[in-house]
DNA sequence: TTTAAGTTACGAAAATATTCGTAAGAATTT
DNA sequence: AAATTCTTACGAATATTTTCGTAACTTAAA
Protein backbone atom coordinates (compact mmCIF):
# COMPACT_ATOMS: atom_id res chain seq x y z
CA UNK A 1 0.00 0.00 0.00
CA UNK A 2 2.24 2.87 -1.24
CA UNK A 3 -0.24 5.34 -2.35
CA UNK A 4 0.96 8.46 -2.85
CA UNK A 5 -0.11 11.41 -0.53
CA UNK A 6 -1.85 14.49 -3.09
CA UNK A 7 -0.92 17.99 -1.23
CA UNK A 8 -4.42 19.77 -1.16
CA UNK A 9 -4.91 22.47 -3.93
CA UNK A 10 -3.10 25.37 -4.40
CA UNK A 11 -4.27 28.84 -4.35
CA UNK A 12 -4.33 29.22 -7.91
CA UNK A 13 -6.01 25.76 -8.40
CA UNK A 14 -8.68 26.17 -5.82
CA UNK A 15 -9.58 29.88 -7.39
CA UNK A 16 -9.69 27.32 -11.01
CA UNK A 17 -11.66 24.55 -8.68
CA UNK A 18 -14.66 27.39 -7.37
CA UNK A 19 -14.90 28.48 -11.32
CA UNK A 20 -16.02 24.66 -11.94
CA UNK A 21 -17.91 24.38 -9.15
CA UNK A 22 -19.97 27.24 -10.39
CA UNK A 23 -20.69 25.89 -13.38
CA UNK A 24 -19.48 22.71 -15.30
CA UNK A 25 -18.13 21.80 -17.34
CA UNK A 26 -15.91 24.70 -18.41
CA UNK A 27 -13.69 25.16 -21.22
CA UNK A 28 -9.85 26.75 -20.64
CA UNK A 29 -11.20 29.82 -22.05
CA UNK A 30 -14.04 30.28 -20.01
CA UNK A 31 -12.52 29.75 -16.70
CA UNK A 32 -9.94 31.47 -17.55
CA UNK A 33 -12.41 34.77 -18.41
CA UNK A 34 -14.27 34.41 -15.31
CA UNK A 35 -11.21 34.71 -13.09
CA UNK A 36 -10.09 37.50 -14.74
CA UNK A 37 -13.64 39.25 -14.25
CA UNK A 38 -13.61 38.02 -10.39
CA UNK A 39 -10.35 39.43 -10.40
CA UNK A 40 -11.41 42.83 -10.79
CA UNK A 41 -9.91 45.86 -13.42
CA UNK A 42 -7.21 46.85 -11.66
CA UNK A 43 -5.62 43.34 -11.17
CA UNK A 44 -3.22 41.81 -13.55
CA UNK A 45 -4.75 39.75 -15.91
CA UNK A 46 -4.05 35.99 -16.22
CA UNK A 47 -2.51 35.04 -19.32
CA UNK A 48 -4.30 32.13 -20.89
CA UNK A 49 -1.74 29.81 -21.22
CA UNK A 50 -1.10 30.24 -17.59
CA UNK A 51 -4.61 28.77 -16.81
CA UNK A 52 -4.21 26.48 -19.40
CA UNK A 53 -1.05 24.88 -17.58
CA UNK A 54 -2.99 24.86 -14.17
CA UNK A 55 -5.73 22.67 -15.66
CA UNK A 56 -2.88 20.71 -17.08
CA UNK A 57 -1.62 20.07 -13.88
CA UNK A 58 -4.80 19.36 -11.90
CA UNK A 59 -5.80 17.02 -14.72
CA UNK A 60 -2.04 15.13 -13.73
CA UNK A 61 -3.24 15.21 -10.06
CA UNK A 62 -6.46 13.94 -10.73
CA UNK A 63 -8.47 17.10 -9.28
CA UNK A 64 -10.31 17.13 -12.91
CA UNK A 65 -11.54 15.44 -15.74
CA UNK A 66 -11.82 16.13 -19.15
CA UNK A 67 -14.26 15.25 -22.44
CA UNK A 68 -13.41 16.67 -25.53
CA UNK A 69 -15.95 18.61 -27.25
CA UNK A 70 -16.62 19.77 -30.55
CA UNK A 71 -12.46 20.31 -30.75
CA UNK A 72 -12.53 22.04 -27.65
CA UNK A 73 -11.79 19.95 -24.27
CA UNK A 74 -14.22 20.13 -21.43
CA UNK A 75 -13.56 20.37 -17.31
CA UNK A 76 -14.77 19.13 -15.21
CA UNK A 77 -14.19 19.11 -11.31
CA UNK A 78 -13.13 15.79 -9.91
CA UNK A 79 -12.89 17.04 -6.31
CA UNK A 80 -15.89 17.67 -4.22
CA UNK A 81 -16.17 20.96 -3.03
CA UNK A 82 -17.61 19.90 0.80
CA UNK A 83 -14.97 17.55 0.84
CA UNK A 84 -12.32 20.05 0.08
CA UNK A 85 -13.19 22.78 2.33
CA UNK A 86 -13.39 20.46 4.96
CA UNK A 87 -9.93 19.43 4.17
CA UNK A 88 -8.67 22.89 3.83
CA UNK A 89 -10.56 24.23 6.54
CA UNK A 90 -8.89 21.69 8.87
CA UNK A 91 -5.62 22.51 8.09
CA UNK A 92 -6.31 26.38 8.50
CA UNK A 93 -7.91 26.08 12.08
CA UNK A 94 -4.91 23.79 13.23
CA UNK A 95 -2.73 26.42 11.60
CA UNK A 96 -4.19 29.80 12.87
CA UNK A 97 -6.49 28.74 15.82
CA UNK A 98 -4.45 26.08 16.79
CA UNK A 99 -7.39 23.62 15.86
CA UNK A 100 -9.92 25.41 17.60
CA UNK A 101 -13.57 25.16 15.97
CA UNK A 102 -14.71 27.60 18.56
CA UNK A 103 -12.37 30.04 18.51
CA UNK A 104 -12.81 30.23 14.67
CA UNK A 105 -16.77 30.16 14.25
CA UNK A 106 -16.58 33.11 17.16
CA UNK A 107 -14.21 35.26 14.58
CA UNK A 108 -16.12 34.15 11.67
CA UNK A 109 -19.54 35.43 13.49
CA UNK A 110 -17.90 38.38 14.88
CA UNK A 111 -16.23 39.81 12.33
CA UNK A 112 -18.53 39.30 9.09
CA UNK A 113 -22.04 40.55 8.65
CA UNK A 114 -24.48 37.36 8.00
CA UNK A 115 -28.16 37.61 7.68
CA UNK A 116 -30.80 36.53 9.84
CA UNK A 117 -31.66 33.41 7.86
CA UNK A 118 -28.23 32.14 8.20
CA UNK A 119 -27.71 32.48 11.83
CA UNK A 120 -31.38 31.01 12.07
CA UNK A 121 -29.67 27.57 10.20
CA UNK A 122 -26.53 27.50 12.12
CA UNK A 123 -28.93 27.84 15.41
CA UNK A 124 -31.16 24.74 14.14
CA UNK A 125 -27.31 23.17 13.29
CA UNK A 126 -26.29 23.62 17.26
CA UNK A 127 -29.52 22.31 18.32
CA UNK A 128 -28.66 18.93 16.86
CA UNK A 129 -25.57 18.69 17.80
CA UNK A 130 -26.27 19.21 21.25
CA UNK A 131 -28.88 16.55 21.17
CA UNK A 132 -26.49 13.78 20.88
CA UNK B 1 0.55 58.05 1.02
CA UNK B 2 2.64 55.10 -0.34
CA UNK B 3 2.65 52.93 2.61
CA UNK B 4 4.37 49.23 1.71
CA UNK B 5 1.33 46.67 1.97
CA UNK B 6 3.03 43.75 3.67
CA UNK B 7 1.51 40.24 2.80
CA UNK B 8 0.22 38.43 6.13
CA UNK B 9 2.48 36.12 7.80
CA UNK B 10 3.25 32.90 5.60
CA UNK B 11 2.50 29.35 7.07
CA UNK B 12 5.87 29.09 8.39
CA UNK B 13 6.03 32.10 10.30
CA UNK B 14 2.56 31.44 11.60
CA UNK B 15 3.87 28.84 13.29
CA UNK B 16 6.52 30.82 15.08
CA UNK B 17 3.93 33.44 16.20
CA UNK B 18 2.14 30.63 17.70
CA UNK B 19 4.81 29.53 19.54
CA UNK B 20 4.97 33.09 21.30
CA UNK B 21 1.63 34.13 21.55
CA UNK B 22 1.58 31.22 24.03
CA UNK B 23 4.15 32.26 25.84
CA UNK B 24 6.57 35.61 25.64
CA UNK B 25 9.15 36.97 24.95
CA UNK B 26 11.07 33.61 24.00
CA UNK B 27 14.51 32.95 23.18
CA UNK B 28 15.27 31.43 19.41
CA UNK B 29 16.00 28.14 20.39
CA UNK B 30 12.78 27.64 22.94
CA UNK B 31 10.68 28.79 19.77
CA UNK B 32 12.73 26.33 18.07
CA UNK B 33 12.57 23.29 20.17
CA UNK B 34 8.68 24.22 20.46
CA UNK B 35 7.86 23.67 17.05
CA UNK B 36 10.22 20.41 16.67
CA UNK B 37 8.15 19.61 19.61
CA UNK B 38 4.88 20.54 18.35
CA UNK B 39 5.95 18.49 14.73
CA UNK B 40 6.32 15.09 16.61
CA UNK B 41 8.60 12.29 16.47
CA UNK B 42 8.59 10.88 12.85
CA UNK B 43 8.61 14.73 11.35
CA UNK B 44 12.15 16.05 10.13
CA UNK B 45 13.48 18.31 12.51
CA UNK B 46 13.97 21.97 11.71
CA UNK B 47 17.31 23.49 12.23
CA UNK B 48 18.10 25.89 14.32
CA UNK B 49 19.45 28.15 12.23
CA UNK B 50 16.07 27.90 9.76
CA UNK B 51 14.11 29.22 12.75
CA UNK B 52 16.81 31.80 13.49
CA UNK B 53 16.10 33.26 9.67
CA UNK B 54 12.59 33.51 9.73
CA UNK B 55 12.57 35.53 12.97
CA UNK B 56 15.16 37.59 11.28
CA UNK B 57 12.83 37.89 8.73
CA UNK B 58 10.00 38.47 10.74
CA UNK B 59 11.81 41.16 12.60
CA UNK B 60 12.69 43.22 9.34
CA UNK B 61 8.70 42.78 7.90
CA UNK B 62 7.82 44.27 11.76
CA UNK B 63 5.66 41.16 13.03
CA UNK B 64 8.44 40.52 15.98
CA UNK B 65 10.79 42.86 17.75
CA UNK B 66 13.67 41.36 20.04
CA UNK B 67 15.53 42.53 22.92
CA UNK B 68 18.49 41.33 24.20
CA UNK B 69 18.52 40.06 27.47
CA UNK B 70 21.83 37.93 29.09
CA UNK B 71 23.72 38.23 25.23
CA UNK B 72 20.61 36.49 23.22
CA UNK B 73 17.88 38.15 21.72
CA UNK B 74 14.50 37.74 23.27
CA UNK B 75 11.56 37.69 21.00
CA UNK B 76 8.08 39.53 21.47
CA UNK B 77 5.56 38.97 18.36
CA UNK B 78 4.35 42.10 17.60
CA UNK B 79 1.01 41.19 15.33
CA UNK B 80 -1.84 40.55 17.54
CA UNK B 81 -3.25 37.24 17.40
CA UNK B 82 -6.78 38.75 17.41
CA UNK B 83 -6.09 40.51 14.82
CA UNK B 84 -3.57 38.27 12.44
CA UNK B 85 -6.75 35.36 12.51
CA UNK B 86 -8.93 37.95 11.45
CA UNK B 87 -6.94 38.64 8.36
CA UNK B 88 -5.86 35.51 7.39
CA UNK B 89 -9.23 34.35 8.34
CA UNK B 90 -11.09 36.60 5.77
CA UNK B 91 -8.64 35.78 2.98
CA UNK B 92 -9.26 31.90 3.67
CA UNK B 93 -13.14 32.26 3.53
CA UNK B 94 -13.23 34.17 0.52
CA UNK B 95 -10.77 31.46 -1.32
CA UNK B 96 -12.23 28.68 -0.31
CA UNK B 97 -15.97 29.36 0.77
CA UNK B 98 -16.56 32.08 -1.66
CA UNK B 99 -16.54 34.58 1.16
CA UNK B 100 -19.58 33.02 3.29
CA UNK B 101 -19.10 33.17 6.76
CA UNK B 102 -22.56 30.91 7.41
CA UNK B 103 -21.08 28.25 5.30
CA UNK B 104 -17.49 28.34 6.98
CA UNK B 105 -19.44 28.02 10.10
CA UNK B 106 -21.80 25.31 9.71
CA UNK B 107 -18.54 23.25 7.87
CA UNK B 108 -16.21 24.24 11.17
CA UNK B 109 -19.32 22.88 13.67
CA UNK B 110 -20.11 19.55 11.41
CA UNK B 111 -16.70 18.45 11.40
CA UNK B 112 -15.50 18.78 14.46
CA UNK B 113 -16.36 18.12 17.69
CA UNK B 114 -17.08 20.97 20.00
CA UNK B 115 -17.90 20.85 23.63
CA UNK B 116 -21.30 21.61 25.22
CA UNK B 117 -19.68 24.74 26.88
CA UNK B 118 -17.94 26.22 23.33
CA UNK B 119 -21.81 25.55 21.45
CA UNK B 120 -23.42 27.59 24.79
CA UNK B 121 -20.98 30.03 24.15
CA UNK B 122 -21.60 30.73 20.41
CA UNK B 123 -25.11 30.77 21.30
CA UNK B 124 -25.04 33.72 23.39
CA UNK B 125 -22.57 35.01 19.85
CA UNK B 126 -25.30 34.89 17.77
CA UNK B 127 -27.97 35.68 20.30
CA UNK B 128 -26.17 39.28 20.94
CA UNK B 129 -25.90 39.29 16.74
CA UNK B 130 -29.77 39.00 16.50
CA UNK B 131 -30.40 41.57 19.07
CA UNK B 132 -28.79 44.43 16.65
C1' DT C 1 -4.42 28.75 -50.74
C1' DT C 2 -2.62 31.99 -47.86
C1' DT C 3 -3.62 34.45 -43.59
C1' DA C 4 -5.46 34.95 -39.40
C1' DA C 5 -7.37 33.35 -35.14
C1' DG C 6 -8.01 30.03 -31.66
C1' DT C 7 -6.56 25.73 -29.61
C1' DT C 8 -3.31 22.41 -26.64
C1' DA C 9 1.43 20.74 -25.24
C1' DC C 10 5.40 21.69 -22.97
C1' DG C 11 9.67 23.59 -21.30
C1' DA C 12 11.44 26.90 -18.73
C1' DA C 13 11.72 31.48 -16.55
C1' DA C 14 10.23 34.19 -12.52
C1' DA C 15 8.59 34.72 -8.09
C1' DT C 16 8.11 32.86 -3.34
C1' DA C 17 9.02 30.20 0.42
C1' DT C 18 11.93 27.12 2.99
C1' DT C 19 16.16 25.18 4.52
C1' DC C 20 20.69 25.17 5.94
C1' DG C 21 25.98 25.69 5.65
C1' DT C 22 29.48 28.50 7.13
C1' DA C 23 31.68 32.25 9.42
C1' DA C 24 32.48 35.13 13.28
C1' DG C 25 32.18 36.32 17.93
C1' DA C 26 31.50 35.60 23.08
C1' DA C 27 31.54 32.83 27.13
C1' DT C 28 32.81 28.43 29.35
C1' DT C 29 35.64 24.57 30.08
C1' DT C 30 39.99 22.11 30.13
C1' DA D 1 45.47 29.91 25.97
C1' DA D 2 43.46 26.34 23.42
C1' DA D 3 39.37 23.83 22.68
C1' DT D 4 34.51 23.43 23.13
C1' DT D 5 29.98 25.26 23.02
C1' DC D 6 26.59 28.47 22.14
C1' DT D 7 25.21 32.48 19.97
C1' DT D 8 23.78 35.61 15.62
C1' DA D 9 24.49 37.13 10.66
C1' DC D 10 24.04 36.14 6.13
C1' DG D 11 24.48 34.20 1.58
C1' DA D 12 23.01 30.74 -1.03
C1' DA D 13 20.97 26.23 -2.28
C1' DT D 14 16.29 23.85 -2.57
C1' DA D 15 11.76 23.41 -3.18
C1' DT D 16 7.43 25.05 -4.52
C1' DT D 17 4.24 27.85 -6.97
C1' DT D 18 3.10 30.83 -10.59
C1' DT D 19 3.64 32.71 -15.04
C1' DC D 20 4.26 32.71 -19.76
C1' DG D 21 6.82 32.14 -24.42
C1' DT D 22 6.95 29.25 -28.26
C1' DA D 23 5.72 25.56 -31.23
C1' DA D 24 2.45 22.74 -33.53
C1' DC D 25 -2.07 21.93 -35.17
C1' DT D 26 -6.87 22.97 -36.68
C1' DT D 27 -10.41 25.44 -38.36
C1' DA D 28 -12.28 29.99 -40.22
C1' DA D 29 -11.67 33.97 -43.00
C1' DA D 30 -9.83 36.64 -46.73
Amino acid sequence: MHLKKIPPPTDSELEILQVLWQQQPCTIREVNDKINENRGINAKEVGYTTTLKFMQIMLDKGFVRREVNDRVHSYYAVLEERDTQNKLLEGFMNATFRGSASSLVMSALGSSETTPEELEEIKKLIAQLEKK
